[in-house]
RNA sequence: GGCGAAGUAGCUCAGCUGGCUAGAGCACACGGUUCAUACCCGUGGUGUCGAGGGUUCAAGUCCCCCCUUCGCUACCA
């Protein structure tokens, strides 16, 4: 294949607070897919993965764990690496955002656009809500007072860098309207607009004062810059970008990227920050973001203790790497999120693989075997059917190519998987096992084994982007190369006398899915052993090193002003979710002998039976407001963690309905 | 609440700018075959194309309204 050129291709880095499980490594082997496809086809492919490492998340997860935030994304780190390499992803970079390189190029890049007016510091001083707890531009004010609340707004407090994305908003727009490719799919495009763009495009805080393991600003050294400054640079830090001008040839070379492939969780991340930080750089925007949909096992929540989760090596291990890559490729539809469960994968394995594809190589080494004492031979006694066959075989690249252009890379597999079902259709078509039976036909027997055994080879040409590992298999059964894809499109390639195996090893083996059900068992075991341990662990260290929030001071304020503020036990008498409202619960609260209408915020964390019954502390002299069409009359008080996750408060000790507190 | 997407055979889904008797894979049933991993090949669907209106010679495909599900976003006292 002539040369077509560089292909830059991303994924996402993946976040180290954890193993990531199989719907995370699912992008990795559609970007390997890709890449491998890209590289065969002629393209001078670059393919960048890797960890992203810092943030105040990790930071207490290494708390939790008694070692440093560096010693624990070393070993996270380490894992997600593990896994790759383990399905055979052919990355040529693996970035950490804890490379030496990466961070000091991270910090020349703030530095310049700080320099440069993109990013300034506390310049929202003045139109800060702290009771909305939001920043708002001028041109969002209404009469110079907060658009939600309409109170005063204040001074910020938090000091902070924020970067001007109004600048560059309209050139963004611009590009995006001018490249219909540059978002897919499409459908995500109109989000991005319709949500963000059009409606105006708010500043971006890009550091942070509240937590340490990050990068520091070199300038400022209380921040650290946050975290798509950092991860989103990984793009261009991993191939050789200075910040000053100094950029490798190799990023001359590579950049701009021809795809960054993502979740569709941060598309806006990708199509809207990481461009404009680009623009204020100088530098051209990617060809093409694809934010591809998730892979979700069945609807059931997964966790670990639960002991569902499917890990991409426990997959391996019960079905082998190849047909866990052809299950999560084959799965997954182009704009929905595709589901997997231990069942689909067996019918997958046993009907595409097993069946269509094992079944084919090791009949077809049989009958070469059994007829010919393994000794392929093309003797040239052609068919009116060997027409079809041929065309089908060698018209599959074309078809391939095609959908690998729409990345649908799902289709492109369907399409491999017809010429391996064209092969058994053939087969029936001239009953090799008659033809054995006539001296006569000697020689039209040997042509219809030579005719299966080349398509075949073309097949796992074929096939290799995709399932390496059984391409590689195959063309050892058959004694031969494995196909450039040039050579998929010519018929009659493989060299006629060439000897197969006399051994053929089952490709795939048949499974029933009874006989995976104690292996599923065993992993779900393990998981749980492992949580049990896991918070074993955490009552040890608990004391010691027991993870603690530390959130921006605010004002002092005067007994007075805390006075003002009454507060009571009010007992949940009834509550229900407010219709068309996803987070909000309404709760009738008694508080001594009058009852109050109250709304919350916490659908997530509380069932409106798990409220009824409860003794929780109440805002009762709050102003009454609407929320979702619904009065609400007061506020429930909660404790909040940092992933967000809320305690009501209660008393101590049993109080009656009521009771003040002071 | 705003914006958007989807609702097609038991299951998973294709059906582009409207056009001939609405398709594929899986599952199921029957028939054929035996080289092969009880495999392969063939045959089999009266599906209200979510409901109801409308435009048109003609609508799954366009318009209106409604229902349901989902996504993004807002609210989250």
């Amino acid at each position: 294949m002539q040369n077509k050129g560089k292909y830059y291709i991303t994924t996402a880095i993946a976040y180290t607070s954890g193993k990531p499980h199989i719907g995370n490594n699912y992008e990795i082997v559609l970007a390997d897919s890709i890449a491998r496809y890209k590289r065969k086809d002629g393209y001078d492919v670059f393919f960048q993965t890797g960890t992203d490492e810092h943030g105040q998340k990790i930071e207490l997860k290494a708390a939790e764990a008694g070692v440093s935030p560096k010693e624990f994304v070393d070993n996270i780190a380490g894992v997600i690496k593990g896994l790759c390499d383990m399905l055979n992803i052919s990355y040529d970079k693996f970035i950490r955002t804890t490379d030496d390189f990466h961070e000091k190029q991270v910090q020349k890049i703030f530095k310049r656009l700080y320099n440069q007016g993109d990013i300034y510091k506390g310049a929202y001083e003045g139109l800060y809500c702290t009771p909305c707890e939001s920043f708002w531009t001028e041109s969002q004010l209404v009469d110079g007072k907060c658009p939600d609340c309409g109170r005063e707004v204040k001074p910020a407090k938090e000091e902070a860098y924020f970067f001007k994305m109004s600048r560059y908003a309209d050139r963004l727009i611009d590009h995006i309207n001018k490249h219909p490719e540059f978002i897919q799919p499409v459908s995500r495009k109109n989000e991005m607009m319709n949500n963000f763009l059009l409606p105006g495009l708010q500043d971006l805080c890009v550091s942070r004062t509240s937590f340490k393991w990050g990068i520091p600003v070199d300038f400022d050294d209380k921040h650290v810059v946050y975290v798509w400054l950092d991860a989103l640079s990984n793009y261009i830090t991993g191939i050789g970008y200075d910040a000053d001008g100094n950029s490798t040839e190799q990023f001359g070379k590579l950049w701009p990227a021809d795809l960054h492939l993502i979740g569709k969780d941060i598309i806006r991340f990708h199509t809207i920050y990481w461009p404009i930080f680009l623009m204020a750089l100088g530098e051209e925007l990617p060809h093409q973001i694809f934010g591809h949909p998730w892979l979700l096992q069945n609807n059931d929540k997964m966790s670990k203790s639960k002991g569902n989760i499917m890990y991409a090596d426990d997959l391996a291990e019960v079905f082998g790497v190849d047909a866990v890559r052809y299950f999560v490729l084959h799965e997954m539809p182009f704009e929905n999120d595709g589901s997997i469960t231990w069942d689909l994968m067996v019918e997958r394995l046993n009907s595409d693989l097993a069946n269509t594809l094992g079944n084919l190589v090791n009949r077809t080494i049989s009958m070469s075997n059994q007829y010919f004492g393994g000794v392929v031979s093309d003797k040239g006694a052609a068919a009116e059917v060997d027409a079809d066959l041929k065309a089908v075989v060698t018209g599959t690249y074309d078809k391939v190519e095609a959908k690998m252009d729409g990345l649908r890379v799902a289709d492109a597999l369907t399409e491999i998987f017809n010429l391996f079902k064209r092969c058994n259709k053939y087969i029936d078509e001239t009953e090799p096992w008659v033809l054995a039976k006539d001296e006569a036909k000697r020689d039209r027997l040997a042509t219809v084994l030579y005719n299966l055994v080349e398509s075949i080879s073309i097949g796992a040409g074929l096939l290799e982007p995709f399932m390496p590992e059984t391409a590689a298999r195959i063309m050892k059964q058959l004694n031969s190369d494995i196909r450039d894809f040039a050579s998929t499109k010519t018929f009659g390639v493989y060299a006629s006398g060439t000897k197969v195996t006399d051994t053929p090893e089952i490709l795939f083996a048949r499974l029933k899915p009874k006989e995976i059900d104690a292996k599923v068992e065993a992993i779900a075991e393990r998981q749980k052993a492992e949580t049990a341990g896991e918070k074993a662990q955490e009552n040890d260290t608990s004391v010691i090193n027991a993870p603690v929030i530390d959130i921006e001071p605010k004002d002092e304020i005067t007994y007075e002003d805390f006075a003002k503020m009454q507060f009571q036990i009010g007992e949940i008498i009834a509550c229900e979710a407010v219709p068309k409202s996803k987070k909000l619960l309404c709760s009738q609260v008694k508080i001594g002998s009058q009852v109050k209408q109250i709304v919350s915020g916490i659908k997530a964390h509380y069932t409106p039976e798990e409220m009824v019954g409860k003794k929780v502390m109440v805002l009762v002299n709050l102003k009454p407001a609407k929320l979702a069409g619904v009065l609400s009359e007061g506020m429930l008080l909660c404790a909040e963690d940092a992933d967000g996750a809320l305690a009501l408060m209660t008393a101590e000790k049993p109080m009656p309905s009521g009771a003040e507190i002071c």
